[in-house]
DNA sequence: TTAGGGTTAG
């Protein structure tokens, strides 16, 4: 394009004259790049030739003012155009519709004096851009002019607004009316089939295609592409490209996204690499699959490479990076990629304003996230749910409730991301009441409803509640969801019903890292240590996926619920050989309360203190606990003074500290315990035990009277108690 | 007048 420019400037007089086509297609150009510099200098040499009052290039160069939205300019072109009113009145009428202003351009339109088919195509097809179907029929159907072009536009506004099978009635009328379809018309007709996902229609178009001889074309085979990749006919799509001709980025990219929905993202990535020719959309289609996979460091590499190799990122290349930058947490680049974004000025964007007020709140600032949400300038309901689950996030829940309830139109995810807020703060009574609220409203919930709402009767060991939701699950077709599966499992096994549980990991038909860890987690909590070493080999069978360090903190106390010391020490020093990761405090804390259960304290003392990172009191306490059981007083003493220093911040040190003196029978340094947290505030969080009649659950604490109901609960204690003894 | 790409919850 810009050699065609530089040889256009120095060209002479008369060969510019016998290039008007050429400069149409250069200005056609400019506006479409958005290159307003060049137009200028371009319009200024036009001028100095006596060629820019040429008819078809000053339209062009109106538009081109138009798009730019340089009003002292389209002032001075609209001088020029008495001649032509017909053509400025359509440039006008093109021109509101991309400013969004509807309404001014159907005024224009009524106030025509007269119109020609591009006046009528241009309203209709408007019309349709802003959803307005009802009114775009109504003109169509008043329309003198029902040329191709008007049938096209109007057919292909029909399947843009999801309305594939009244597009497809259209199609149907316009061949009756003996008008014959174009290239354009079988690209949108072809994307209706696919939207259907209707593969003898598709067939019958195709037939059509080939009848009229489009099969070649470009667009019609990118349609067909998209097509059979809509019908999951994967070979066939990679025939048609194969076969075609010749290619285009759209081809490429359509391709390259059918490898990326299968899975592939090596062979996408080769494919990638190989295209001759890509766009901001083939960059965009790589970058957000990426993120969308959750390789979000690729993601912004990729998003760098494009950069550095001179293409102008666009709103949907933003979105994804900003995404990707969100889950890797990373503030300071994301705040960079702000900066570029507040240049181009798209921060006011829905897509590119959720991903900023996410990034913003994954970073812990829901104070920008709310500057970023407050620019936006037309919400859906993305946006909306970006902050409420923002908030969710940094425990602001109050703020999260309030904005949860001014959503003007709430979906799904809107509910969800609530009820995940009050999961994650351990609020349970509000995830059931939320749950209530959302069933209430005739919000329909997801998997993911389940999924949370599961979790927090796991986290209550609420099983009756449990149960009924699965009921609901297995009537909803859930429960083959690795998530609500998971959730289920959990529950089950929190709840003490490990049977249930492991039948629902057996029945799994995919299972994630996080299942396996319920599972043998479950086990080894219920007393089934060894059943629980035995599903972490065979996890270890399967292969396909790595461990982490919570699967290796299930197995070690597993190890160490079941005495298996020396098998806990083998999968605790594998874990840096063999799996590749650094154990943290909580594993070493595991180590040290297997070796005190089994009665090795000095080993388990000799651990502690070869530590290589800090280690938490409840390791001090562990050791203190088996001292205590293998009453090994000179130790204790030790490990006592350790606690105490470590103490004025941990609570249960003390209650530790406290019970090991009573066993001893040192009641005055018993007092002396007791009385030390008293002064310092130090308040252990007290044992609870709870049980669910109906629904409601009853929790009773250490100290008498604790129930509303105490009273008669003890009167009917007695009573049985006194029946026992009369048997 | 067309074909390929985008943001949120588990």
């Amino acid at each position: 394009m810009r050699s065609i420019l530089r040889s256009l400037l120095f060209n002479s007089r008369k060969n510019v004259k016998a290039n008007v086509n050429k400069i149409v297609s250069v200005l056609n150009d400019i506006t479409k790049e958005r290159l307003i510099v060049q137009g200028t200098i371009l319009h200024g040499h036009l001028i100095k030739t006596g060629i820019s009052s040429q008819k078809h290039i000053a339209v062009k160069l109106l538009i081109m003012y138009l798009k730019s939205r340089k009003p002292k300019e389209i002032g001075q072109m609209l001088k020029e155009f008495d001649g032509f009113n017909l053509v400025v009145h359509n440039c006008l009428i093109t021109a509101n519709l991309e400013w969004g202003k509807m309404d001014e351009a159907r005024r224009l339109f009524d106030e025509m004096p007269e119109r020609n088919e591009v006046s009528w195509t241009a309203i209709i097809s408007g019309f349709l851009r802003f959803g307005r179907v009802d009114e775009a029929i109504c003109y169509f159907e008043r329309n003198p002019f029902q040329n191709l072009f008007s049938w096209t536009a109007t057919i292909s506004g029909l399947v843009q607004n999801g309305l594939s099978f009244k597009a497809m009635k259209l199609f149907v009328e316009m061949l009756q009316s003996g008008v014959i379809p174009n290239n354009v018309t079988f690209t949108s007709v072809m994307r209706a089939c696919g939207e259907l996902s209707d593969f003898y229609l598709g067939t019958c178009v195709l037939g059509l295609i080939v009848k009229v001889g489009f099969e070649h074309d470009l667009s019609v085979s990118n349609s067909l592409i998209t097509f059979n990749l809509r019908l999951n006919d994967v070979v066939s799509a990679r025939r048609i490209f194969d076969r075609m001709q010749c290619r285009d980025v759209v081809s490429w990219t359509a391709i390259l996204d059918m490898y990326v929905q299968m899975g592939d993202l090596a062979e996408a990535r080769r494919v990638f690499d190989e295209m001759p020719e890509r766009n901001e959309v083939s960059w965009s289609t790589m970058i957000s699959r990426y993120s969308q996979n959750g390789d979000a460091e690729e993601a912004v590499n990729l998003f760098h490479r494009m950069v550095q190799q001179g293409y102008k990122p666009n709103k949907s290349c933003f979105a994804s990076v900003v995404s990707a930058l969100a889950s890797l947490e990373a503030l300071i680049t994301g705040r960079i990629v702000h900066g570029q974004i507040l240049k181009i000025g798209i921060e006011r964007d829905a897509f590119i304003g959720s991903s900023l007020v996410d990034l913003y709140c994954k970073c812990g600032s829901s104070k920008d996230g709310r500057v970023a949400f407050d620019s936006i300038l037309e919400k859906n309901v993305v946006c909306w749910n970006s902050m409420v689950s923002g908030y969710s996030l940094n425990n602001q829940l109050e703020e999260a409730k309030e904005l949860f309830d001014k959503i003007p139109q709430k979906n799904n995810i809107s509910w969800n991301s609530l009820i995940t807020g009050y999961l994650e703060y351990e609020k349970f009574d509000e995830v059931f009441e939320v749950f209530s609220d959302m069933l209430l409203s005739g919000e329909q919930p997801s998997k993911s409803t389940f999924s949370s709402v599961i979790c927090a009767c796991a986290s209550l060991a609420s099983l009756e509640r449990g149960k009924n939701l699965h009921g609901k699950v297995i009537k909803l077709g859930f429960h083959s969801d690795v998530f609500v599966d998971t959730a289920l499992l959990d529950m089950y096994a929190k709840s003490g019903n490990v049977e249930s549980s492991k039948k629902i990991f057996k029945r799994m038909p995919k299972r994630n890292e996080i299942s396996w860890t319920a599972m043998i987690q479950g086990l080894a909590e219920n007393g089934f240590a060894e059943e629980a070493l035995a599903v972490f080999e065979e996890f270890e069978w399967t292969k396909s996926i790595t461990p982490n360090e919570l699967i290796l903190l299930a197995v070690l106390f597993a190890c160490s619920h079941c005495g298996l010391v020396d098998k806990g020490l083998h999968y605790f020093n594998s874990m840096e050989k063999v799996y590749h990761m650094q154990p943290n405090a909580r594993h070493y804390t595991c180590v040290v309360d297997m070796l005190s259960r089994s009665g090795r304290l000095s080993e388990a003392e000799k651990f502690i203190l070869d530590m290589p990172c800090e280690p938490e009191v409840q390791a001090w306490a562990a050791l203190l606990s088996g001292c205590k059981t293998y009453r090994n007083e000179r130790m204790a003493v030790r490990v006592a003074e350790k606690i105490s220093e470590l103490a004025e911040k941990h609570p249960e040190g003390y209650v530790l500290l406290s019970n090991v003196y009573a066993s001893a029978g040192r009641w005055l340094d018993v007092l002396h315990t007791r009385k030390e947290m008293k002064e310092k505030g130090l308040k252990k969080s007290g044992g609870c035990s709870w049980i669910e009649v109906r629904n409601q659950l009853h929790s009773f604490y250490s100290q008498d009277g604790s129930h509303s109901e105490s009273t008669e609960i003890y009167e009917v204690l007695e009573l049985l108690r006194s029946e026992m003894q009369l048997i």
